[in-house]
RNA sequence: GGGCGUAUAGCUCAGUUGGUUAGAGCGCGAUCCUGAUAAGAUCGAGGUCGGUGGUUCGAGUCCACCUACGCCCA
């Protein structure tokens, strides 16, 4: 006995039900706590101060699906738990804009402590929005996670930072920030956007630097001899910053480019060949043409002496000089870049190995060294006249003009921005490059394009990772330097900072202002204080693996079991975030990567192809689309809708769609096996006694063998990180076994009597659906548990439990509200023993075991046959439709051709089938012998191509002009499995059996279809006989109907009239009934059957056939 | 400007190592089937597989270049 299943269904009502059974029963705990075996996942921490979207959807499930797939095999899930990111500019800036702050200036009024203490809540915000959404979208993670503000996950932070500086791994350099010098604040990326114009006027001069004769260190003879040939030409630079120029250090060329010297107004000026007309316009001969690479290591004399940094020490041998480098382009200036590293170009000063000098300060004024040149302490864009004119006094300057172009500015103050080199943190992620890439080949990347793609490409073009920022809400670099600037010390644990500052700081929150408070004093160097920067909040989460753990202080057990993971799952935007992060920390610290597995989701888009934004009015709410539909279609829908590296659409319709084709359809078939084991008071007991029994139809045999291959499928997916095709597979499947199993065996299930054949088919369907009902748990985690709980018949056991427990309390127990309609039971016995039947089963789906493959009930050859099968059923269903012969009507007989022999061996198997699918009474076959009808044929391209390759054409038109006898003999020799002996172009060919594809004509007077090699010809001759047989099926279909209508029950008996609108349908009627009449009446279980009019309170019903209407009356009886 | 990805029917998307007539679903039109189905079947309209060139007996598929869009970086 089940619980009876309605075929109308809320997936959404359904769930919540489930999800209050979960949680009545702590499911997701004993999931969680499950399994022995270790798998090991990473939660990607989000953060909780906006709304949970729809792409946090797509990438829990993601996580989810695996995780689950992974518990039913057994697997023991560590790192199942919520992880949240909890530091980062985006949360001060919404403190700010809460506070209605502009800048740092505005926090550091405002008290960095109660800024702070502001952040802290702030990250919480949606917390609660964030566990509910979580618990539906039946997400399955710990609650007890990690926070990345919390101060033992700082102290492992400060633990790994340890590490790295202990083996020289983190350093302070040179970093280019856009800076504002009003606020004194540098800027983020998506701050300088804001504030960025297209149109600003500035300067656009053309500056002349004299070629010394000398050459950089390494140069060569043939550089040497240039140089000296060079002396006193000019190389020509273009720039829009003059202001930039006292900073410069080298001038750049395009390696590749030509540059030609030129003689201008009796100088030599060089520059790029094909920029001479737009430089210069006509007055300039042509001297020579070099390459850039022909200029590199040319020295040149330097227009100002620029400032070293504090604390530098500066090599100048190094500086002005020609490089080459690619950011030099030919679209405008000279082909000649002018390089100041402070100001913008830092990378190439670095890869060059050139100083970094500096002209202007972080207050955007000229340094008081210019002062004799009469510039000092203007700012610096009211600089760029003086420095012109300073040029062109010396007679340095080439030309100057104006331009309008793109430069930043600040988005609350409209100052424009410099870029500035300023001090910064780095980890040398540079000199594990190697590593870094290796360890990359290690990982299994979904899709396997990012890992050379995106990801290795990243890889390769490797730079140090700037770790430090210049702000207040994250973890504190704990690196403390001494008021000379000569010494510093990094700490590595609390217990550490508390040796050196000489008391215990168990109370001492982490975070700035407070660690910024702790001092102490170096007998050498004096006081010790920490450096202000926190670090980049990706350093937080790229650290997750061991700070989650508080490792190496606590869980070095967990720890050491839980590195690397073996999968986790994020969007494609992560691989410059929390993907590579991830790698590089476990890259430096454990020379492994940090995972195995990664699937790396597209973006979603809405059903424009739109990014949703807040702006665009376009974001779908998760909650909506839950409402509407449940979470398992649009989990389903994620998982089917594409391959997951892809972007996709997304609209409600899509969703709802899923839920149609898929979830109804399983649902449906469900519930057809549901109401009809109840009608024969089958169980699964019965079931066990006929497993492998002979009564097995091969249509069992087919849906065992397709159910088997669907769980070898599915695993195998699954074990590849492959969730789309899983998916697709599970679909299919489910579609066949509703609209080809089902369908055909539906006799099976309502006829009378409980024969083995009807257990076989009850087995058969059985079997099906509790397979996939654990196929599917990953995938729809509720619909699944629905399916499983009531056929496994634990909900029954439930409602008898619950009935006797009732009645152990009460004498007259009132249970009729908490037993759904038509649900009989009567439940005597003890609670001890209903609750001893239900600990054999696991209570859920998702504590049962994933289901293996039974190799016995694999048959590739059936399967095929049956797909061979179904294209015949197909193609003669489109025989009809092109002979006007609906399927209700008998045919005599059926030709066929199969494509190969093989296939039509498959064919004859389920001949019985496709007499009955298609309603003919004979199925013939085409062969050799039968000669009515003409041979083609083709070459088996796949085969003879690779064999045959230049000949394939030639090939092609000797088959093609084979005809009549000549075409009857090969087909013959075909079908005995002979070879084929063929002259093509002179020369004499062996063709296989398998390399030739057969097509034959159609048989005259028969209605034809034929698709890939399979040809289905229909006799379409109707005769008396079939035309009675098929005047009885439609009479049959009348009174089915008619019973329908009338709310008849399946087993209800009748009495049944039939009248005739005319004389000649009166007569076909009577001869049909002559026949048929036993046929009508078993087949309507009517008892009664009479000619004339209905009697009152009949139902009336009309039907058509060949000459007219007849009239049917239905009666319960 | 660079890297990566995407581009196939009106829409959403599949398309295996290159192979014979490029598919599915939705939508539209028509017909049919049905005592599980909110369904199903068949047919039809709808495709220069983004463009150009190349490799090959043969290209939606491989290569080069170009175009549009997306993401990341500069």
């Amino acid at each position: 006995m089940f619980k009876p299943v309605e075929t109308t269904v809320s997936f959404p009502e359904l769930e919540e039900q489930i999800l209050a059974w979960w949680e009545d029963n702590q499911i997701v705990e004993k999931s969680l706590a499950s399994g022995s075996k270790p798998f090991v996942f990473y939660e990607g921490p989000p953060t909780a101060n906006g709304r949970p979207g729809l792409h946090h959807v797509i990438s829990r499930t993601f996580k989810d699906i695996i995780c689950r797939y992974r518990a039913m095999q057994g697997y023991k899930i560590i790192g199942r738990r919520e992880g949240w990111d909890t530091h980062g500019l985006p949360v001060e800036i919404e403190v700010e804009k809460q506070l209605g702050f502009s800048g740092k200036p505005d926090i550091e009024k405002y008290g960095i402590a109660e800024f702070n203490a502001r952040c802290r809540e702030n990250v919480w915000e949606y917390i609660q929005e964030w566990q509910s959404f979580t618990k539906r979208i039946a997400y399955w993670v710990s609650p007890d996670g990690y926070y990345t503000y919390d101060n033992k996950y700082i102290e492992s932070l400060w633990w790994i930072f340890r590490q790295l500086w202990e083996r020289d791994l983190l350093f302070r350099d040179y970093k280019v920030t856009m800076h504002c010098p009003r606020c004194g604040t540098g800027l983020s990326d998506h701050e300088v956007s804001q504030g960025a114009r297209d149109d600003v006027d500035d300067p656009s001069v053309f500056i002349k630097f004299r070629v010394s004769g000398a050459t950089a260190p390494g140069a060569g003879v043939q550089a040497t001899e240039l140089a000296e040939s060079l002396r006193g030409a000019f190389l020509v630079a273009w720039t829009t910053t003059p202001w930039t120029l006292p900073a410069n250090v080298a001038l750049a060329v395009k390696h590749d480019a030509t540059y030609a010297v030129v003689e201008h107004n009796g100088e030599r000026l060089i520059m790029a060949e094909v920029l001479l007309p737009k430089a210069l316009g006509e007055g300039y001969t042509l001297l020579r043409t070099l390459k850039g690479n022909d200029l590199v290591g040319l020295r040149y004399e330097n227009l100002f002496t620029g400032v070293p940094g504090p604390g530098d020490v500066v090599d100048i041998i190094t500086a002005y000089r020609v490089i080459a480098d690619e950011i030099v382009t030919m679209d405008d200036g000279t082909g000649i870049v002018h390089i100041a590293p402070a100001y913008g170009d830092l990378e190439v000063g670095r890869k060059h190995g050139l100083p970094t000098l500096f002209s202007v300060d972080l207050n955007g004024k000229v340094m008081p060294e210019f002062a004799e040149l009469g510039f000092a302490g203007k700012f610096f864009k009211e600089a760029d006249p003086d420095i012109t004119r300073n040029l062109k006094e010396r007679g340095l300057l080439l030309k100057s003009g104006r331009v309008r172009h793109y430069y930043p500015f600040c988005w609350r103050c409209g100052t424009p921005l410099l870029f500035y080199a300023k001090r910064s943190w780095y980890i040398r992620t540079t000199a594990f490059k190697a590593d870094l890439v290796a360890n990359n080949q290690q990982i299994h990347w979904v899709p396997e394009h990012i890992r050379d793609g995106r990801f290795g490409n990243w890889l390769e073009n490797n730079i140090d990772w700037a770790i430090s920022r210049e702000r207040y809400w994250g973890t504190p670099l704990p690196i403390w330097l001494s008021a000379d600037g000569t010494h510093a010390e990094c700490i590595g644990s609390l217990a550490e900072l508390e040796q050196k500052v000489g008391r215990p700081l168990q109370d001492l929150d982490l975070h700035r202002p407070y660690v910024d408070e702790l001092t102490w004093e170096d007998p050498q160097h004096g006081t010790m204080r920490r450096i202000p920067d926190v670090a980049d909040c990706w350093y937080d989460s790229g650290s997750m693996p061991v700070a989650q753990w508080h490792y190496p202080f606590e869980n070095k057990e967990i720890f050491e079991s839980a590195h690397p993971a073996d999968y986790i799952c994020e969007a494609v935007d992560q691989t410059r975030g929390w993907f590579y992060t991830l790698h590089a920390i476990s890259t430096l610290l454990f020379d492994r990567p940090a995972f195995h597995n990664v699937i790396c989701l597209g973006h979603i888009l809405d059903e424009h192809g739109q990014k949703m934004s807040k702006s665009k009015g376009n974001i779908i709410m998760p909650a909506d689309v839950i409402a509407q539909y449940g979470v398992d279609a649009l989990r389903w829908y994620l998982f089917t809708a594409a391959p997951p590296g892809n972007p996709r659409r997304f609209s409600g319709a899509l969703v709802n769609e899923s839920l149609r084709k898929f979830m109804l359809t399983l649902w449906n078939t469900y519930s057809f096996f549901v109401t009809y084991a109840n009608l024969d008071e089958w169980t699964p007991a019965a079931a066990e006694e006929t497993e492998h029994a002979p009564s097995l139809q091969p249509i069992d045999q087919w849906a065992l063998a397709r159910l088997n291959g669907l769980v070898r499928d599915v695993t195998a997916n699954l074990e590849a990180y492959e969730v789309f095709p899983a998916a697709r597979a599970i679909e299919v499947f489910v579609d066949e076994l509703s609209n080809w199993y089902v369908r055909r065996n539906r006799r099976r299930f309502w006829k009378s009597g409980a024969d083995a054949d009807k257990q076989a088919a009850y087995h058969t369907l059985y079997t099906c659906l509790l397979t996939v009902a654990k196929l599917v748990a990953p995938f729809a985690p509720y619909l699944a548990e629905e399916l499983y709980r009531n056929l496994t018949g634990l909900q029954i056991l439930d409602f008898r439990l619950q009935i006797a427990e009732d009645k152990a309390q009460s004498p007259i127990p009132n249970l009729k509200s908490k037993i759904p309609t038509g649900l009989q039971i009567v439940a005597d016995e003890a609670q001890s023993e209903i609750k001893n039947q239900k600990s054999k089963i696991p209570e859920s789906v998702h504590l049962a075991s994933w289901p293996l493959v039974d190799t016995a009930l694999l048959d590739d050859q059936l399967v095929a046959d049956t797909e061979a099968l179904l294209g015949a059923v197909s193609l003669g269903r489109a025989a009809r439709k092109t002979a006007g012969l609906k399927v209700r009507q008998p045919l005599s007989e059926l030709w066929l051709r199969a494509s190969t022999p093989a296939a039509a061996e498959g064919l004859r198997r389920f001949e019985a089938e496709l007499r009955d699918e298609l309603n003919v009474k004979a199925v013939r076959y085409l062969d050799a012998g039968s000669d009515i009808v003409e041979y083609r044929f083709k070459p088996n391209l796949r085969l003879v191509g690779k064999k045959y390759g230049k000949q394939v054409p030639a090939l092609t038109v000797a088959l093609k002009s084979l005809a009549g006898a000549d075409a009857r003999a090969v087909a013959h020799a075909l079908e005995a499995g002979q070879p084929v002996r063929l002259t093509v172009d002179g020369q004499e060919l062996e063709l296989l059996p398998d390399e030739l594809l057969v097509e034959s004509s159609a048989p005259e007077g028969y209605a034809v279809a034929d698709s890939d090699g399979m040809l289905v010809a229909l006799n379409t001759t109707v005769t008396a006989e079939l035309r009675r047989e098929g005047v009885a099926r439609d009479l049959v279909r009348g009174v089915q109907d008619a019973r329908k209508q009338a709310g008849l029950a399946i087993s209800d008996r009748i009495a049944l009239t039939l009248t005739a609108e005319d004389a000649a349908t009166a007569e076909l009627l009577a001869q049909t009934l002559a026949a048929w009449d036993d046929y009508l009446c078993g087949e309507t279980l009517t008892d009664s059957l009479v000619m004339g009019d209905a009697p009152a309170g009949a139902h009336v019903e009309t039907v058509e056939i060949d000459t007219g209407t007849v009239t049917l009356g239905v009666v319960k009886v």
